[in-house]
DNA sequence: CAAGCAGTTGATTGATCATTCAATCATGTC
DNA sequence: GACATGATTGAATGATCAATCAACTGCTTG
């Protein structure tokens, strides 16, 4: 009913999307995506001319993807802005345990993969990982009462990204959890920190806004 | 004189180190680390009876190349072990700078592209970021006069590696050291109200270190 | 000088790679 | 029912892949 007749050019996204995910773009043979969604070579070719417009096209399906498949469960996960962040946090940390730190993030493997010599393939990771840290900028703004003025929630929203991704890559390395609780817990503290901050930021002792380097 | 006559195997694995980190352990062909390194197909698998093997070889040299070619050089660019911290993200940082983004962490590319079906390769990854972390662990063992007793400074070092990933992997993607910089600012900023909190607290009104879950 | 052996040569293997394309099928239009 | 168009079939292409191996070289040791 919900997904009442997946079209050929869905289904080799859709089966493309989860290969290049569990084993990488270049160790994926088209030959494995044709068997598995059921296609033949020709078929394929119809829709995307390379393997690396079929790249793109599900670099483009993972941005369509984002809210339904992500942050929807974040929202639906808690009502407070903060906690949004950290259920984000955990619905990856729940990806890592249930698939046995095989996968990690899909988007984040491919921006490690991808070589320069496909920009437009770079670009659409760049826009993925843009739209992940606008959502997470949403709810900080959501919150901005708990935030100092100072403070700047687009680089923050950035940070929450790169804690993200640096803790799934930490923790397959590992394949525990260890690494990755650790980071959150460590980014956990940082938005408490932020939050007193706010709290107390007519005050003098405010901690200094020292070694901020230019941009 | 101080590289006189690198043997075969030396410029084996120096090449396919190098290789591995400009185009990725599946892109880089045999064919071609033999080309550069200019030795025949034999002689490499003398030494290496498998492409496996080679990884499992550069990634050994990495372990080896941490102290020398890396800490060092932190070392030597700051005398404070919180500054030696800094000093580190920065080498990274330049990395992005003089490569023209075309690089990140060589390390962290292999973890996220290295399958679950080479364990060893996977278990010397992790030794790398173990080592990695090491390091950064002891400089902030070495300011622990900077840090409350209550904080711990183990998962502060695994937290530094995941933002020094996170942010690698984000200004790769970005082109642009935009999303590195926040990140380190935010760290930055994170470190400031540890010491903050560390010379305050003897006071109630010190940040509540709630949340934290159970590992 | 003989024997042994680590190291090297380089052609060759079969497998797999991404890609092509002429033929065929299905569907809607005039 | 003729025609056009989009979609599908599936065998075939040449390139490249990792890996093999018998022959050969140069050095060391007795």
């Amino acid at each position: 009913m919900s997904t009442p007749d997946p079209t050929t050019r869905d289904r080799i996204l859709e089966t493309a999307r989860r290969l290049f995910h569990e084993q990488g773009f270049h160790a994926t043979g088209i030959s494995t995506i044709l068997r598995e969604a059921d296609v033949h070579s020709g078929s394929l070719y119809h829709f995307f001319p390379s393997k690396d417009a079929l790249l793109i096209g599900v670099l483009e399906l993972y941005i369509q993807l984002l809210r339904p498949a992500v942050m929807d469960h974040a929202e639906q996960a808690a009502t407070d802005p903060i906690e949004r962040v950290f259920a984000l946090l955990n619905l990856y940390r729940s990806g890592l345990e249930h698939l046995d730190f095989k996968m990690g993030c899909p988007i984040g493997n491919l921006a490690l993969e991808v070589a320069d010599d496909q920009p437009e393939a770079r670009r659409l990771i760049d826009q993925n990982f843009r739209n992940w840290a606008a959502v997470v900028r949403s709810w900080l703004d959501e919150a901005s009462d708990r935030f100092s003025p100072e403070a700047d929630r687009e680089q923050i929203a950035l940070f929450v990204l790169t804690v993200m991704e640096g803790a799934m890559m930490q923790a397959r390395a590992a394949r525990s959890l260890v690494p990755f609780d650790a980071s959150v817990t460590q980014l956990r503290a940082y938005f408490d920190a932020l939050s007193f901050a706010a709290r107390t930021n007519a005050h003098a002792h405010t901690p200094p806004a020292s070694h901020t380097p230019e941009i």
